[in-house]
DNA sequence: GAGTTTGAAACT
DNA sequence: CAGTTTCAAACTC
């Protein structure tokens, strides 16, 4: 499965997912491998994760073979010893590449494995993809083979095999240049064990040139799992009071300790950089970003703290060479306090459908990403410019990306990674203070993948690509690292109720600015301020249980949240239930959680809705009508009876009209009394010192609730006023603020007034 | 707010 | 696939 479907990447802008805008630093040096896997047209959101079960273990071979590529451009082979144990349990060197462990549907494993033919995990030079792995069943260890270990046991290799495997891996790499060459090196007999319940994706991002000597990077921002501590020589990397495990049975990788000083000293190694954040969650495992050599110079063999326990996620690697010495950057885990998160919101022509931020991590540098057209929401690591790399242990702080180009995600044919709003317009939130260890390695152009935690229920998977939308893998509460529970993103956003940014405007995409609690993408075709100022209205389901598409929560993939429903099950409290639900809808209609206005056959209008109508009575021409509803006129697969919904109707133009004049009215009168109360409030609070200095503190009291709803009255009056007279919006303003004034002035008068009144009386 | 109308969803 | 029932929202009074 793509990250990115294939029906995801039309409606995206070009400029997001051309893989070559990624590369805007010259690389002289061959250094990125590209592991492509035979693209897959499948349409399924490519975010759900699918996933290993609890307990399973997911072996990861390598061989040298394949890991070891002769650069075309210098005709120099490439040996990477030292990153082939750092990145040994997920084999990948390449730079600016990226490999996600994703599941995929058996059928879709199938097709890329017949389309490779009987290596379905060639190595291609600019490849993007790479099948790499079966997932056993629960319980079972998941093994992740690269090409040329086909003898490896558990390793989906053929067609045949991909369907009777239970879920499936697919290994991703990205951004790879067509004169970037395979450099993955890696032991063939090293075999690497995840326990990692949800290992979801390896990303690999390769991007300094190799004249630069830019430090390697990692960026770990899941807390690692305290279980399977190595018995290495190397001392087990213990990372916020956790330890990173590695158990690889064969070729021990040397575990890198942040605490070790000649890897971990922030200060005195220049080079590789480790940053590891551990989430909220502990038993998650993110890593962000490794550095892929171009060259096993000086470098040391680091290996990932790949063996992550149950539950733990690991995100992104991404690599940048180096020769330099390994870097090591911790952030301490005792803030556990949600970190401000970056949402951005990619546009698109219908089917967009949210934008919600989840602060799924803690790493400071994530951004939630809501494709249009589908409906899962994407997270994307954001790493700091390397200027900003010092890591300041002072509070949080806000830089903007100057450098690095829109999101790239894939390259060649297939498009898999998310695009991302060009860097230039992301403002990005810093860190929360660290500790005084703790370093903010930080890369410039980088690529994140987002990776979604597995979730333990396998009785939905199949049908995981066709979760309701918002549906987000959240880790189950209270479930530590039992797995994640399927959480429409808005419910994580209103569990969490995290700070976060939003991306402005400017950036092209009709994400709305500013800080909000929660915002949508136009949803069924209405506008982005129509979504986003209006709540979601309450269900009030009595029967249904809220699980049935009755119900407009379910239906679009929403907990249920200050609702009037009756005996709900549409919350978490009722997870298996839900689910249980979800599949059942999905059985029945497999796109019923799909957007229902979509993009229209060539020559009409743009959206339409994709089932049409059945309207009878109502003429469609009122909101009974899901086309009406959405503001769509009714087409050709329409069935509707007696329709008046169509282009050319008087009715619905006059409808229309008075619609759209109601609703102007009512956003005036929103906008005008958010506007007022918020310059009262503020007036207010700047009046208090200017009579405070003219000669002493007025009396606090004179501003008490009456005064202000007194003075609300006045204003609420005299826009009403300017509304009765038909004054345009200037002059209507122009009023309300001189009757302001007014106010403030019998305010201070009688305030002063008072005061001298006191103190002519000693009180 | 209660009752009615409506059409999608669910069911047979 | 068609007909019927169920359901909750939209609408009316």
């Amino acid at each position: 499965m793509d990250v990115v479907s294939p029906e995801l990447n039309s409606l995206l802008p070009d400029e997001i997912m051309d893989t070559e805008a990624i590369e805007d630093v010259p690389q002289p040096q061959p250094v990125a491998t590209t592991v492509q896997s035979e693209p897959s047209d499948d349409t399924s959101v490519p975010m759900e994760t699918d996933t290993p079960m609890v307990s399973e273990s997911l072996t990861l071979a390598t061989s040298t073979a394949t890991t070891k590529t002769t650069d075309s451009v210098t005709g120099t082979s490439v040996s990477t010893s030292g990153l082939q144990k750092l990145t040994a349990p997920f084999t990948i060197s390449p730079a600016n590449h990226q490999i996600i462990l994703n599941k995929v549907a058996s059928s879709q494993a199938t097709e890329a494995a017949k389309s490779v033919g009987t290596q379905p995990q060639v190595i291609k030079q600019e490849g993007q993809k790479l099948l790499v792995t079966a997932i056993g069943k629960s319980g079972q260890p998941i093994v992740l083979q690269l090409p040329h270990t086909g003898s490896k046991p558990g390793v989906s290799q053929t067609s045949g095999d991909t369907k009777s495997q239970a879920p499936q891996f697919k290994v991703v790499t990205i951004g790879g240049r067509s004169e970037l060459k395979p450099v993955v090196g890696s032991a063939s007999n090293q075999v690497t064990t995840l326990q990692a319940q949800q290992l979801k994706a390896v990303q690999i991002a390769k991007k300094t040139p190799a004249s630069s000597a830019a430090p390697i990077k990692f960026i770990i921002t899941k807390t690692v799992n305290s279980k399977g501590l190595s018995p290495q020589t190397s001392v087990p990397p213990v990372i916020a009071g956790r330890v990173l495990t590695q158990n690889s049975p064969v070729i021990p990788p040397r575990t890198i300790t942040l605490s070790e000083t000649h890897n971990t000293s922030i200060q005195s190694i220049p080079g590789k950089k480790i940053a590891i954040s551990p989430l909220k969650t502990p038993s998650k495992v993110t890593v962000v970003s490794v550095a892929s050599p171009t060259s096993n110079t000086s470098q040391k063999s680091v290996a990932l703290p790949v063996n992550v326990a149950l539950g733990q996620q690991i995100l992104t690697v991404q690599q940048s060479t180096s020769a330099s010495p390994v870097k090591v950057a911790t952030s301490q885990s005792t803030a556990q306090s949600i970190k401000p998160v970056q949402s951005v919101a990619v546009g698109g022509v219908g089917g967009s459908q949210f934008k919600t931020i989840i602060p799924l991590a803690t790493q400071p540098n994530v951004q939630q990403i809501q494709v249009p057209g589908s409906r899962f929401h994407y997270v994307r690591l954001v790493t700091a410019t390397t200027a900003s790399s010092t890591g300041q242990p002072s509070g949080p702080s806000t830089s903007s990306i100057q450098t690095a180009k829109p999101m790239v995600v894939s390259t060649g044919a297939v498009r898999m990674s998310v695009p991302i709003v060009p860097a230039q317009t992301m403002k990005q939130v810093a860190p929360k203070p660290l500790t005084s260890a703790a370093q903010v390695v930080t890369t410039t152009q980088t690529q994140q993948r987002l990776i979604m935690p597995a979730t333990p229920l396998p009785q939905i998977q199949p049908n995981f690509t066709n979760l309701p939308p918002g549906t987000v893998l959240a880790p189950a509460p209270g479930g530590g690292n039992v797995g994640y529970a399927v959480v429409p993103a808005q419910y994580v956003t209103q569990l969490q109720q995290s700070p976060f940014v939003t991306l402005a405007s400017s950036s092209g995409f009709p994400a709305s600015t500013g800080i909000q609690t929660q915002a949508r993408l136009p949803l069924n075709g209405l506008s982005t301020a129509e979504t986003t100022s209006r709540p979601r209205k309450p269900c009030n389901c009595t029967k249904s249980q809220c699980l049935k598409l009755y119900c407009d929560c379910f239906a679009n993939g929403e907990f249920c949240n200050n609702c009037n429903c009756n005996n709900c099950f549409n919350n978490l409290e009722h997870e298996t239930e839900r689910l249980k639900a979800i599949k059942t809808c999905l059985d029945r209609n497999p796109e019923a959680f799909k957007p229902k206005i979509g993009k229209g056959k060539e020559g009409e209008s743009d959206r339409r809705h994709s089932k049409g109508c059945n309207c009878k009575r109502s003429g469609c021409l009122k909101n009974y009508c899901e086309c009406y509803e959405a503001k769509i006129m009714c087409s050709s697969i329409c069935k509707c009876i007696g329709c008046k919904n169509f282009e050319e109707s008087p009715e619905r133009k006059t409808l229309m009209h008075l619609a759209d004049a109601a609703e102007v009215r009512v956003q005036q009168q929103t906008a005008a009394k958010t506007k007022l109360s918020s310059q009262i409030s503020d007036l207010l609070m700047r009046t208090t010192p200017v009579i405070s200095s003219g000669g002493g503190r007025l009396p606090y009291t004179f501003v008490t609730k009456e005064v202000l709803e007194a003075t609300y009255e006045c204003l609420l009056e005299q826009a009403k006023k300017a509304e009765q007279t038909h004054q345009p919006q200037a002059e209507a303003e122009r009023m309300i603020l001189e009757e302001f004034g007014h106010c403030l002035m019998r305010i201070i008068s009688s305030a002063g007034k008072a005061k001298a009144d006191c103190a002519s009386i000693n009180c």
